[in-house]
DNA sequence: CTAGGGTTAG
């Protein structure tokens, strides 16, 4: 188990001259013969332009531009990068015109920043045309065109263009390799690029640049987005150096694929490294990911004091996640202050703070947040409605969702997309509105896909709705044939409507195609460690206690008036055995240990990687009034807060 | 001219 270490010292030393080197010139390659060092003595028009380029003065320049008769590169240079500073395409395109009148549309230097900045102002067609119109291509203009397109999103076109690169005799090197390998992530294809991606691998090894540190990064990063863990963490461990960024780049691996626990364990490793490796914001946001989704909230403080010590509390990202991390364990009211401290808020701390509100199930609250965000001024993002719609979806604020859904488009003319579709579906679905969800994908403008289904089904097993579950498993089964999930619903809803033929067909499906339900589990952290549970774990050290604590729980229970709720097991058995497996469910087990392994008056914090069952909602309620314990259940879905006797979420959820 | 990061998610 992982023990948070001593954090390294914060004072950095720097008695040494933080240059080493003279600062070198912009590039080394090719420049124009007319270039400035070459002839020294440039006109008075050219120092003028330059000038008026260097403060901004666009404009002023251009009119120049057109008194000058021999404009030198360095001018072109500098006339470029104001008109990216300015973000002006029309300017962009004069300098073009003028440049290729003066008889520079041959430089590849040139061609290169023009390129560069026709991409900055997101004009993929520009670019084209300067590649098109260059037959002098250096391996610079190659590799700033394979970024262009990489960026967007065109990475399919890097593929055909290496074999023409190749014809032209000119070797990839360790820059073009990057674009490549970012390519097979970036473009949108149905068919997997990984294949790809692992060619160019073989290619990076073969041509020796497996010691570069960045085209290493890259391939780990490619491996993680392909959700490749153990690929990316080979290359990481091959790795001959590594640096901050490759450490972060296998952390914020573990951390996406649902390997918190190892992100956390990384991290650990990276601070023993005897090198002067010191995480920056970026190492501490992955890792403060890893803790929430394991719901650590001791861990958590510990790395929220790490990251005071080392002043990282003003980067937005890590404020973001911190608001995050608290909010998923459970403490809104520590986010909130975090929140509250933050002296300027972009839109993902906003979301970050709103979504907080909905998975605690203060909709409400969250719709505070959200228009309290509009009237700072600060535009949602498609992701802002996604939390907000979801904070109404748990709140049951049917008619809050449904004006906020019309305002996407009305007050803040963008498009909903599936998600927030999904959302509606979800928000309707769970108030038993039905029809009303099923007549949403009914008149959608896009293509439904299947988050949207799986909303419709998932509120089909909340409210046994068998003949809508078919349609929409129906769909879901064709266009996500190896979800697991999908079946396990479907045959809830079948095992709670006492079909036990369907139940056995469904399952039947699931063997077939050899996949398998994700088994339930449920873990508590105690003193800095995490205890997980399984739902069938004999070989858990501490299940004998817990299975006579509850079996002694359950019998105290009944006595009061609790009924277990053997419908939601989906075993065709007797009502005894229904019950023994009740019990035994991963999150019973965890709320047991929790009460035996803390004080009185001790919050007790679980999370689970599943819904929670209806039987484990009613047991954590009585639970919490008998123990007189206030209990945090995070399930897939939301935080439930048990107390006396009631859930935060009102059986809603 | 290069690499890693925040918010949502049935």
């Amino acid at each position: 188990m992982w023990v948070f270490c001593q954090a390294p010292p914060t004072i950095q030393q720097s008695h040494f001259p933080l240059r080493t080197r003279p600062p070198s010139r912009l590039h080394s390659h090719t420049r124009h013969p007319t270039s400035s060092t070459l002839r020294p003595s440039t006109t008075d028009t050219n120092h003028q332009i330059q000038s008026l380029c260097k403060k901004g003065h666009l404009q002023q320049a251009i009119k120049a531009l057109t008194q000058e008769p021999k404009p030198t590169q360095h001018t072109y240079e500098l006339l470029i990068f104001s008109c990216t500073i300015a973000n002006s395409l029309s300017d962009a395109i004069k300098v073009n015109h003028r440049l290729i009148h003066d008889g520079f549309d041959q430089d590849p230097f040139l061609a290169t920043k023009l390129i560069n900045m026709y991409m900055e102002l997101g004009s993929i067609q520009y670019v084209r045309q300067v590649f098109d119109g260059i037959s002098n291509r250096t391996i610079y203009v190659w590799n700033a065109f394979f970024q262009a397109l990489t960026l967007s999103g065109h990475g399919m076109d890097v593929f055909d263009l290496i074999c023409c690169m190749n014809s032209d005799g000119i070797k990839p090197d360790r820059f073009t390799y990057t674009y490549l390998l970012k390519a097979c992530v970036a473009s949108e294809t149905s068919v997997s690029l990984l294949p790809k991606g692992k060619e160019i691998h073989a290619h990076v090894l073969r041509h020796g640049f497996e010691p570069n540190v960045h085209v290493m990064t890259t391939l780990v990063d490619m491996y993680a987005r392909f959700g490749c863990v153990l690929e990316a963490s080979y290359v990481f461990s091959e790795m001959p150096t590594r640096n901050v960024v490759s450490w972060s780049a296998m952390i914020a691996c573990y951390a996406k694929n649902g390997r918190p626990f190892d992100a956390l364990q990384l991290f650990g490793e990276m601070l023993l490294e005897v090198d002067d490796l010191t995480p920056n914001s970026v190492t501490m946001v992955s890792v403060l990911q890893g803790c929430a989704a394991l719901g650590a909230i001791q861990q958590g403080k510990l790395l929220h004091g790490y990251i005071l010590r080392r002043g990282l509390d003003s980067v937005l990202p890590v404020i973001a996640s911190l608001v995050t991390l608290y909010a998923r364990c459970g403490d809104l009211e520590m986010g909130r202050r975090v929140f509250d401290h933050m002296v300027k808020r972009d839109v993902v701390s906003w979301n970050a703070m709103i979504s907080g509100y909905g998975m605690h199930g203060f909709g409400k609250k969250a719709i505070e947040v959200y228009t309290a965000m509009l009237c700072n001024k600060i535009a949602p993002s498609p992701i802002s409605f996604v939390s907000v719609l979801g904070a109404c979806s748990h709140s049951g604020l049917v008619d809050e969702g449904r004006r906020l859904f019309e305002s996407i488009t009305k007050d803040h003319s963008m498009r909903p997309t599936v998600e927030h579709y999904a959302c509606m579906v979800d928000l309707l679905g769970r108030a038993n509105r039905l029809d009303e969800a099923a007549k949403i994908i009914q008149d959608m403008r896009i293509e439904p896909g299947p988050k949207v289904w799986g909303a419709l089904l998932g509120s089909c097993r909340i409210h046994g709705n068998v003949e809508l579950a078919e349609r929409a498993s129906k769909r879901l089964f064709e266009l996500e044939p190896t979800n697991a999930g999908n079946y396990v619903l479907l045959a809830e809803i079948y095992a709670e409507a006492q079909l036990w033929d369907e139940v056995q067909r469904v399952k039947k499906l699931l063997e077939a195609q050899e996949l398998q339900k994700k088994s339930g589990c449920s873990w508590i952290e105690v003193k800095r460690k995490i205890y997980s549970f399984a739902s069938v774990d004999e070989f858990n050290p501490h299940i004998e206690q817990l299975h006579a604590f509850l079996i002694k729980l359950s019998m105290e229970m009944k006595d009061q008036g609790y009924r277990p709720e053997t419908k939601v097991v989906m075993y065709e058995v007797t009502e005894e055995e229904k019950e023994r497996i009740l019990l035994g469910h991963s999150e019973k087990l965890a709320v047991a240990f929790g009460l035996i392994n803390s004080s009185r008056g001790e919050t007790i914090r679980i999370t689970k990687n599943l819904r929670l069952c209806e039987d484990c909602h009613s047991v954590t309620k009585f639970v919490s009034k008998f123990a007189n314990r206030e209990i945090l259940v995070r399930d897939v879905n939301r935080i439930h807060h048990f107390k006396d006797g009631v859930c935060s979420c009102g059986d809603y959820w």
